[in-house]
DNA sequence: CATTGCTGTTAGTATATGCTAATTTCAACC
DNA sequence: GGTTGAAATTAGCATATACTAACAGCAATG
């Protein structure tokens, strides 16, 4: 488990998040993702295949190796860990919180990792509702996207392909779609292509593309905001 | 004020401590503390040059630019808080927060220095004794090489060359030489070119090159162990 | 079947960072 | 004044990370 630049371990944490999400783990995704040049991509996978923390499949998928997965693993944690410190110790918006810890998750040793996830009282979630590794959602969780009008449901996680702009989730944020809150959904229109929610704090829509990385639960009727007045 | 490496941000740290510790910033220096080639250095200045980072003179000193020191005073404070932090809210021990600091200080937002500094209550010193930019040390603060036998002094700061030891600082942490604690003088012998001290905690004794490293403030008899029991 | 278009790959370059070996410079010392 | 030794510099090279331009491979589509 040698140390790896601060690229690879950019790379391998795109690698684990994409096998998370269930979506085709395959170079040109990176380059989308990281905003880098297929050839840069390429290069870079080849060392990556070299040092085995990645194969590529016959189909040109990538997949992690035993060790780029721990290695991913890892990093994931320090990410979220690093979430759950500048939101809940710091003080800094939720939604903001993702591009800092973006530096600090290369910068964390073994040690710091340990002892901050002990003052923190080793949390499972990150601010967004991201399990960390080694934790999941509840079974029954499902997208905003599947959610029927009528179902009230709570918001479980904000997919981390969101997190990636501020604006978007300053939004989220200011019509409290975030995790722990709950809202009812109203209608879901084809030609406006977009969900209609309400909740205490009013009413707000959200596009179908938005939807589909927001991660609810079902609130049964009788259970309706017992845990959130 | 653009950003910069990692490396860059060593380079800038170095010199600011070299400056702080009145010696000469040459890159030979640098070399030595980074334990890094000299041609390495020599191209790396000459970019920093470029760059308007630094200034070579005609006898060879570097000297940062104004640029330059505001970065690093910038840095330095990034890894004094770290180090306050690391030591303070975490529990890693004072002797041994140097090297994880080392990594937080490249990978802080402005954000989170701010939101940390509050939260840590603006402290202006590290563990070390090492004061933040800005703050000074106490105008009667000598080295232990230029206390006398007979004195009682208050370790105020560990100089930051010992900090790359973790070995020497566990060995000065067993023996209570650190910021806070008093010691009374003893003696300096040439012969074994070592300073014995005597403090609560018991005797112990200091080789002349580390003493030099190390700052102090010597105790009026009278109120010798008054904020110490 | 041929075209279109996405994906991957190659070629050619650039920059930052690192090295060793060899050479130059310069001040200090005999 | 000449020698010596530390410091700086040059030459030559390697690797990781980036780019653009050009091309190849292959599947989906008309």
């Amino acid at each position: 488990m040698t140390e790896h630049s601060k690229v690879i371990e950019e790379y391998l944490l795109t690698l684990y998040k994409l096998n998370r999400a269930g979506e085709p783990a395959k170079a040109v995704t990176i380059a989308n993702r990281l905003d880098t040049s297929p050839p840069t991509v390429h290069a870079t996978i080849l060392r990556m295949q070299r040092d085995g923390l990645v194969n590529v499949t016959k189909t040109k998928e990538l997949a992690l190796t035993k060790e780029g997965q721990s290695i991913a693993e890892d990093i994931a944690y320090r990410h979220n860990l690093s979430e759950y410190f500048l939101c809940n110790t710091l003080g800094i918006p939720w939604y903001e919180v993702h591009q800092h810890a973006h530096l600090l998750e290369h910068a964390m040793t073994p040690i710091v990792v340990e002892k901050l996830a002990e003052f923190l009282g080793k949390p499972e979630f990150c601010p967004h509702g991201t399990p960390m590794p080694g934790t999941e959602l509840p079974e029954n969780t499902i997208t905003l996207m599947e959610a029927q009008p009528g179902m009230t449901v709570e918001v479980a996680m904000i997919g981390e392909v969101l997190e990636d702009s501020v604006d978007l989730m300053k939004i989220l944020h200011e019509h409290k779609v975030m995790p722990g809150k709950q809202h009812k959904v109203i209608e879901k229109t084809e030609v406006m292509r977009s969900i209609s929610l309400e909740s205490k704090e009013g009413p707000s829509s959200l596009p179908f593309h938005v939807a589909e990385k927001i991660f609810v639960i079902e609130i049964p009727k009788d259970k309706k905001r017992s845990i959130q007045p």
